[in-house]
DNA sequence: CGAAGAGTTGAAGCTCGTCAATAATCGTGG
DNA sequence: CCACGATTATTGACGAGCTTCAACTCTTCG
């Protein structure tokens, strides 16, 4: 959707290799720019803005470990590729997986506010991030209030994803927050283009990670995929995924499409939940 | 209607009229500047202005659904006495509380950003609340970029907390779970100064909520409390809380004080975080 | 007083974790 | 190129933690 698929390099056979989108919105290839896009209309001026503060980059090997907890910094990184956690450890050796960080994220935008970090980063892949100088991305939201609000809705979707999780490691069982968490992925996948050809994902993911990601153990994560293989639910061979029958895993999981609020705000994300309008005290 | 209760029927009888503490510090009795007042040095206009915004208030009877999901409004609700929780349903009846309301709290500088909710959130006790004019706070967060600043820690305060409860109820089991839950309401009631003279607290929870907080049901809640009981750690009768082993829960719950970022930045809060120093990327 | 809600207790069972052994895959260096 | 160890995935047996169901008591409140 949008205009991930402008200037790709036909890896997908099925779309034209020209840009039908207008020309304002074919532009930005700098993931940030088309993250902040998502939550607010971005001129050319934000574009340049953006694109200036994005300038020092960096590529990382995978394994390494990014930002560790209790760090100080004056940066902030961005996700250009590649894939990181956000992550703790228990003083008993449990781990738990809080946050995946794609393309366009950033981690920590929490440094803006508070000047230490109650986390740690890691990469899952070999990455590329962009080091950006705090200082000029907060005169950057000084500058252009559309900027601001556009980072500030990025955490509150963030604190929305949380919550989520919350309810999936908290209330569902082990099947559904599997299902759950493979829908989630996807979407966030797919809402960037990282989709193969034949439908499939590449997703650098080990049942390790899934399983700190939703409390369970490797396990009990690799039975669940063994059924879910053995139903036609879902393919996850190596760090290929495949979601053989989507309306299945996502009845499963109770999926809400548009919880990652990756469209624009629309009437249609909630629209069973507008249905019962306004609140009862204001109403009142 | 909003403002019905702008007339207060002297509800307070029991604070005493007599001020000992020094004035500046003595002034704010808005639970919203104290809370603010933790993140950031506020001065008298500031303090002024969110008096002003605050003017509004309401009463509100227990068990009364504040805000639901989906609903839309031009108001945040500010708790300024009783307690509230968020809450989502999954489809199969369960509920996942995801955070609790106390004085001071914002519920929800949400829609300062977007226009609709995305969960409940629901009264414990009776309550007051003050009805805010979102157009309002915005201004006077434009006006004094303390006030924003502070609003937005609040608001990565949360993110923090959510990310506390997922490692909580992802990683930990059940004893540890309840302990480090009880930990947590308990100092935040103690940094609202809402101890009772014993050391206990008046915290009206049932065991169901304690249940929907952690994923457990109430009758393995049950079975905990009795055993915290036995082994001499918490008495929690009706609506009374007493901690008897501060040092034995918090051990037991892996607590880490200081997490809830409710003193101001300072080097003993993240003391053994500091000593790891920068983190690797900035400092190579 | 009666009804509804909250808490307690026991028995039984299921989901998921633990332990352990094996196979498949990957990365690395010879 | 193959060989090596290390990581990842799979499978089985067993057990523990927690849930479910159900009955009963205690409290609260109209």
């Amino acid at each position: 959707m949008l205009n991930s698929a402008a200037i790709i390099e036909s890896s997908a056979g099925a779309t034209p290799p020209t840009c039908f989108v207008p020309v304002e919105t074919c532009r930005p290839k700098n993931p940030l720019i088309e993250k902040l896009g998502k939550f607010a209309t971005l001129g050319g001026q934000e574009f340049d803005a953006l694109e200036r503060v994005c300038r020092s980059r960096k590529k990382l090997a995978p394994r390494e470990t990014l930002l560790r907890e209790g760090c100080r910094s004056s940066f902030v990184f961005l996700i250009l590729k590649g894939m990181a956690v956000r992550y703790r450890y228990l003083s008993n050796g449990k781990r738990q997986i809080m946050g995946y960080l794609l393309p366009g994220d950033l981690c920590d935008a929490h440094f803006l506010v508070r000047n230490y970090l109650d986390h740690d980063i890691g990469l899952l892949t070999d990455a590329e991030v962009a080091v950006i100088p705090i200082r000029e991305l907060t005169s950057v939201m000084a500058a252009f209030p559309t900027v601001r609000r556009a980072l500030l809705e990025t955490m509150v979707t963030e604190r929305a994803m949380l919550r989520e999780w919350l309810l999936n490691v908290g209330q569902r069982n082990a099947r559904q927050k599997l299902a759950h968490f493979i829908c989630e992925i996807s979407e966030r996948m797919q809402s960037l283009g990282q989709v193969n050809p034949d439908g499939s994902y590449s997703i650098a993911l080990t049942q390790v990670e899934l399983a700190d990601t939703m409390g369970l153990t490797v396990v009990h994560v690799s039975r669940c995929l063994q059924r879910f293989r053995a139903e036609g639910l879902v393919e996850w061979l190596r760090h290929q995924l495949t979601i053989v029958d989507v309306q299945g895993l996502r009845q499963l999981a109770g999926f809400d499409e548009g919880y990652l609020h990756i469209a624009r705000d629309s009437p249609g994300s909630c629209a069973s939940a507008a249905a019962r309008g306004l609140c009862s005290i204001v109403a009142a």
